[in-house]
DNA sequence: CGCATATCAGTAGCACTGAAATTG
DNA sequence: CCAATTTCAGTGCTACTGATATGC
C-alpha cells in the first residue's frame, strides 16, 4: 500500500496486532481490577473455576486458570480466611486437598460476575452487536489453538 | 441461558472476553519476546516509533509508546550503547533531547519487523483470511476508543 | 524408585513513584 | 513561580524458580 506524498506515514507501531493486543490487555486488566476492588483477578478466576467444576485440587485449579502453583496456594489461603472456599483433605489421596466453594463464596462470585459483565460491556461498547459476538468467538478460536500446543 | 440437565456447564471462565484477552496477550507477548531475542519489546516499540515520526524527544516517545518516562531513559541508553539511536541536544530547547535513528538502527529495525511479522502470522494462522483482517480492525477500533479517554 | 501434590522462600522483571536538576 | 523534560533511586506487584516434604 503506497503512501501518497504529503500524507503522514501509517501508524505502524499501533497497527501491529501484537502491540494492540498487549495495550488492550493492559486496559481490560485495569478495568477489571478496579471493578474487583479488594479481590484480585486470581481470586476471581479461582472462584469461577470452582463454580464450573465443583471441588478440585489446587494443582488442577492452577492448570485450569493458568496460575502458577505457588500463587494458587497463596490466593486460596486468602480466600479461606474470608471463608469463600474451604480446604478439605481428599479422602482418596492423602496429600491432595479438595477445594470447595462455600455458600458465601458463591454469593461473592455471583456479585463479581455481575461486575465483570458490566466491565466487559463497557469494553466492547464501541463495537456493534454483530462484531462483539464475532470478536469473542475469534478470541476463543485463537485461545483454543494456542493453548493446545 | 439455562443448561440442559446432563450437559457440562459452560466454560464461563475462559469464555470471558477479559480472561481470554489476558491469556492471549501473555501468549503473544512470549512469542514476540522469543523472536526479539536480545531486544525487549520496549526497544522494538521505540525503534518503530522513531521510524514513524523521525526524531523525537524522550517524553514524546514515552507517550507514543505507552512507556513510563523512567523506562524510556533506560531503554534508550541501552540502544545508544549499540549505536542504534543517537541522543542529540534539541537546539530549540536546551533541556530536551532529540532522539534519532542511526543507519544501523534502521537495519536492525527492518530485521525485527520481519521477525514480528512472522510471529503475527503464526499467531493469526488459525483464522481464515477474512477473519484476520476483521479481527485486526476490531482491535484497532477498540484501542482507539479506549485510549482517547 | 518414579511421579504428583502442596508449601515456602527467594528471585527477576516490569510498571511505576518521588525527588532532584534543568530549562522555557 | 509554574510547567515540561530528563534522570536516578527506590518501591511494589506479579510471575516464576528451587528446594522441601509428603503421599501414591
Amino acid at each position: 500500500m503506497p503512501t501518497a506524498p504529503g500524507t503522514p506515514p501509517p501508524a505502524r507501531l499501533h497497527g501491529l496486532p501484537s502491540r494492540m493486543f498487549t495495550q488492550l490487555a493492559v486496559r481490560v486488566h485495569r478495568m477489571v481490577a478496579e471493578e474487583l476492588g479488594e479481590y484480585h483477578t486470581h481470586h476471581y478466576a479461582l472462584l469461577a473455576a470452582l463454580a464450573e467444576r465443583g471441588a478440585a485440587s489446587q494443582a488442577e485449579l492452577g492448570r485450569a486458570c493458568g496460575i502458577d502453583r505457588s500463587d494458587v496456594v497463596a490466593a486460596l489461603t486468602e480466600l479461606t480466611t474470608q471463608d469463600l472456599v474451604r480446604r478439605e483433605p481428599d479422602p482418596s489421596h492423602g496429600r491432595r486437598n479438595l477445594i470447595r466453594l462455600t455458600p458465601t463464596g458463591q454469593r461473592v462470585l455471583a456479585d463479581l460476575d455481575e461486575r465483570i459483565a458490566a466491565v466487559q460491556e463497557r469494553f466492547l461498547a464501541p463495537l456493534p452487536a454483530d462484531d462483539r459476538t464475532r470478536f469473542t468467538e475469534t478470541l476463543a478460536t485463537l485461545l483454543e489453538h494456542h493453548t493446545g500446543s
